[in-house]
DNA sequence: CTTGATGTGTTGGATATCCAACATTTTCGC
DNA sequence: GCGAAAATGTTGGATATCCAACACATCAAG
C-alpha cells in the first residue's frame, strides 16, 4: 500500500556518483581519490554529495555492493543460489576490487575497507544461503555466512601477500572443495 | 569583465539530453525517437527537456553542430583551417549522421533536416575561411560558405544514391581538386 | 612552532528540476 | 470517416541541487 516512489534526481544523482566514483577507481588508488574528484566527474555540487552520502567511506560502502553485484552478474541476486560458481566470482570480484584500492596502510582505513567487505559479502552470502536451504533455522545460516565472508576475506588477504604466482581463480578453486564439502573427520 | 558562467545543472542536464540524443541516433531511426525515449534515458523530466529545447529539432540542430565537431577532432574549431582533410573529415561527418537518421521520407522533414545540415555547415565552413582568409572582405567567403555548404550537401545526397559502391572519403576525394583549384577556364 | 595549502563537513538563500494536470495535435486501427 | 491511444507543449507549486561562506582537521615546508 505504502509505494512513496523516490524522487528521479536522487536516483539520477546518486548513480552519476557511484559511475565515478568506480569509474575513478580503476584510474587512481583509493586513498588519491577525494570527494572534488568525484564530484567534478559526476558534475555536481560538492554540498549534493554530502546530502546523499555521510562521507567517502559510506560512498565506498554502497558502491561496493554495486560492484559485487555487478560482478555476480546477478541483478536479481536475491534468486540466485550459492554454488562453487558464484563462490569464484564473489572471490574474483574482492581481489579485482581490492588491487584497485590502496596498498599502502593508510591511517587504518584498511581495517575500515576490511570491515565493509566482510559486512557486504555476509549480506550476499546469508541471502543466498536463505533461498538455498529454506527449512534450516537462520540462525545457523547467518553464522555460516559470517564465518564464510571472514573466510573469503582472508583468503584474499593471503593472496595479496603473494599475487603474482597464481590467478584469484585458481587460487580460490583450491578450496572450494573443503568448503562444499567440509574437512571430513 | 562580464563572465557570467552558467549553472553547473544546465552544463550538466544539456550534456545528458545529448549523449542519450546520440546514443539513441545509432540504436534508432530518428523517426521514431521521441521526446520521451530522450528524457527517459536521460533520467530527466520530460518538462525539463522543454526547459532547455524548443523541441525535438532544436535538440538536433545542437546536437549536430556537436557531432559535426567531435568528427573533426577540433574542440577549438575556430582555430583550424579549411584543409583539404577537414573538408573530408565534414563530408564524412555528414555522411555518417544521414545513415544514422531516417531514410524513408518523414512529413517533409528531409528538408528540415537538410537545413539544419546546410546551416550548421556554413557556420563551420565560414569561420575557417574567415580565419585563412583575414583579408577577404566577408561578403565573399560568406557566400563562398553558402554555396561550399549546398555543395557538399548535394554531394553527400548523391553519394547515399549509391552508397554502396564507393566509400565517403573516395566519393569526395574525387571533387576536392575542383574545389581547391576551381574549374579553370 | 608557524604558515599556507588542501581536504572535510555544514549551513541558508537562490535556482533548476520534478510532478501532476491540462489542452492540443498526431497516429493508427476499425 | 471516427474514436482511442500516444506524442507534443505548457503551467504552478514542491523539492533537489547549487553556491558562497564558514569552521575545522591534516600535512608539508620554512
Amino acid at each position: 500500500m505504502s509505494e512513496a516512489k523516490t524522487d528521479p534526481r536522487i536516483l539520477r544523482t546518486r548513480k552519476l556518483i557511484m559511475d565515478s566514483f568506480i569509474n575513478l577507481s580503476s584510474k587512481k588508488e583509493f586513498k588519491d581519490i577525494t570527494v572534488k574528484d568525484i564530484t567534478t566527474e559526476a558534475m555536481i555540487n560538492r554540498a549534493t554529495f554530502y546530502y546523499h552520502f555521510k562521507g567517502i567511506y559510506d560512498l565506498l560502502d554502497k558502491a561496493l555492493t554495486e560492484v559485487l553485484f555487478v560482478n555476480l552478474n546477478c541483478r536479481d541476486y536475491e534468486n540466485s543460489d550459492l554454488t562453487k560458481e558464484n563462490l569464484v566470482s564473489l572471490f574474483i570480484a574482492i581481489t579485482d576490487f581490492q588491487v584497485s584500492l590502496s596498498n599502502r596502510c593508510h591511517r587504518g582505513y584498511e581495517e575500515t575497507i576490511a570491515r565493509i567487505i566482510r559486512d557486504q559479502l555476509e549480506v550476499i552470502l546469508f541471502r543466498m544461503l536463505v533461498r538455498q536451504h529454506p527449512d534450516e533455522v537462520e540462525e545457523g545460516l547467518k553464522l555460516n555466512a559470517t564465518m564464510l565472508s571472514w573466510g573469503l576475506y582472508g583468503a584474499s588477504m593471503e593472496w595479496r601477500r603473494n599475487r603474482s604466482s597464481v590467478s584469484p581463480e585458481k587460487f580460490i578453486k583450491t578450496a572450494i572443495p573443503y568448503i562444499q564439502n567440509g574437512i571430513g573427520n
